[in-house]
DNA sequence: GCCAACGTTGGC
DNA sequence: GCCAACGTTGGC
């Protein structure tokens, strides 16, 4: 089993937005870039553990649990010309991106901030959030990272 | 709103 | 295949 952090945009689609959704799943659509693409597709698997991160917001932080819930499969909003994801690349018969099913697991007791992650730049070492200049919205995180974000959980800060 | 970082595009 | 221009991300 793999450990992952996806990225989103509160204010396009939160964490609450999917504990909303039927069955607490949603469709992760809207991938756009190859390396986060081919995480995806060649090392995600079902029952992979997510970290729920919120961007773009004050404060950005981890929120949340998630799991794969599906494997990879066409993302169809690449096909629509009115989607704002739509590519004219990307053909129905030969998809060029893809998306998985993420299932909300559960909110974090208290948001893990991008601020108190950098404090702990010498234990998280290697995570890539925190490095400079890091865009990726999907990315791979060490199982030693994932069990000491979860014990900082339950800290007081 | 600013701007550094970085991915993509397209002319050559 | 190089690389300048451009667009996007995302913290601040």
């Amino acid at each position: 089993m793999q450990y992952w952090l996806v990225k989103s945009e509160p204010d396009a689609f939160s964490i609450d937005d999917l504990a909303a959704c039927p069955n607490q799943t949603d469709h992760w659509d809207g991938i756009r870039n190859y390396q986060a693409r081919n995480f995806m597709r060649d090392d995600m698997k079902i029952g992979d553990k997510v970290f729920f991160y919120h961007s773009n917001c004050k404060p950005p932080g981890i929120v949340g649990i998630a799991r794969v819930a599906s494997k990879p499969y066409p993302d169809h909003t690449a096909f629509d010309s009115n989607e704002k994801y739509y590519d004219a690349k990307s053909d129905p018969d030969n998809p060029r991106w893809i998306m998985v099913d993420i299932q909300l697991v559960r909110h974090l007791k208290r948001m893990i901030s991008l601020e108190e992650l950098k404090q702990h730049a010498d234990a998280l070492d290697g995570l890539r959030l925190i490095q400079r200049g890091m865009r990726l919205s999907i990315m791979p995180v060490d199982k030693a990272h994932w069990d000491y974000i979860l014990r900082l959980e339950k800290r007081k800060r």
